[in-house]
DNA sequence: CCGTATCCATTCCGATACTG
DNA sequence: CAGTATCGGAATGGATACGG
C-alpha cells in the first residue's frame, strides 16, 4: 500500500518528476529565477507554510538544484540556482509556453539578457537543421532509434 | 487547511502545474507519446491502479490532452493525445533532457519521423537569432520585458 | 529572521471485490 | 477488457507554537 517510487525508474522522465515532480518544488525554483533567494521571500512570494517550504529546500539542495550560500555579516543564507538548478528553466520555460497556450496571459516572459527582449520560442531542430514541429517527432525507445517502426499489436 | 489550489493563479506555471503537475498525469502523458492508447496498456505499462488511472484519463479528457476515440466493433475507446496533448513534448522533452543531464542513460530518445534518428537538444534563440545559453536568461515579470532590472533590496 | 516540532484534516494511493 | 465502489494506510499540507 506504500506510494511507488520512481526513483529508480528506467525512464529519465518519470526519475525526474520524482525529484522535482512537486508543484511546490517546481514552483520554489521558479522564484527562485525570478529573484528569490531567502527563506522568507519564499514563503512570501508563493504563501507556502514554513515547515513544507523547509522540506521542499532541504530537498532541492539535497539534490544539488539550489545551493546554500552564506551571507556576509549573518547567520543565515541564501539559497541559490546551482548550475543543475539552471538547467531547468528549459522544463520551466515548456511548461510556460504550454500554459500560455492554453488560454490566460503570460506573467513571465523568458527574455535576452543583453537587450531585456523576449527570446524566440522554444524549437527543436532535426539532426541536419531542419525545424521540426509537434507533428514531425514521436518518442520511441532509445533501443529503437534508428530503427523502421515494427507494427503494433492491436490486441484484436 | 485546504490544500492551496493554483487554478487561477496569474502565473501560467502555476496553472499548468495545477492541470498536469502530477506525477501519475505526466507519466500517462508520456505513455501515450510511447504508443499506449488502451487502458490496459497504461495500466500495464505503468503499473498503476485502476481507480487512479480511472481519474487521471477522466482529467485528461476533460482538460483536452487526451480524447477518447471510439473503437470500430469494439463498445470501447482509446485514448489520443489532442494537440494539446501533444504540445505537452516540449514538456517531456525539457524533463527527460533535464534527468538524463543528471545522471542515468536515456530510455527514450525522441527522433525525426523521416530518418528515425534523434533530434537536436533543446535550444533557445534569441529574436535576432543568436543562440542563447543559460547563462544568458533569466526569467522576468512580463511587465518588465524590456526594462532594465531594478535593484532588488536585500532586505538589510 | 529562519527555521523546527507538533497536531490534525484532507488527500492520495493501492488492493480488492464487483459489474457489464 | 474497462471500468466502478469501497476501504485502510500513508503521505501531504496548513496552522501554530516554539527555539536559536
Amino acid at each position: 500500500m506504500k506510494r511507488k517510487t520512481f526513483e529508480e525508474d528506467a525512464c529519465p522522465v518519470a526519475r525526474s518528476l520524482e525529484a522535482v515532480g512537486d508543484t511546490w518544488s517546481v514552483l520554489i525554483v521558479r522564484q527562485a529565477f525570478a529573484g528569490d533567494r531567502r527563506f522568507g521571500e519564499f514563503e512570501k512570494s508563493l504563501g507556502i507554510a514554513k515547515n513544507i517550504l523547509t522540506d521542499r529546500l532541504r530537498k532541492l539542495v539535497a539534490l544539488g538544484v539550489l545551493e546554500q550560500v552564506p551571507i556576509e555579516g549573518s547567520a543565515h543564507h541564501e539559497y541559490a540556482l546551482t548550475g543543475k538548478g539552471r538547467g531547468l528553466y528549459l522544463v520551466l520555460m515548456a511548461i510556460r509556453q504550454w500554459g500560455e497556450g492554453c488560454g490566460g496571459p503570460a506573467d513571465y516572459t523568458l527574455v535576452d539578457r543583453r537587450d531585456r527582449k523576449p527570446v524566440r520560442p522554444l524549437a527543436f531542430h532535426a539532426h541536419d537543421g531542419r525545424e521540426l514541429g509537434a507533428d514531425d517527432m514521436e518518442l520511441v525507445p532509445t533501443a529503437e532509434v534508428g530503427k523502421v517502426r515494427r507494427a503494433r499489436s492491436t490486441a484484436g
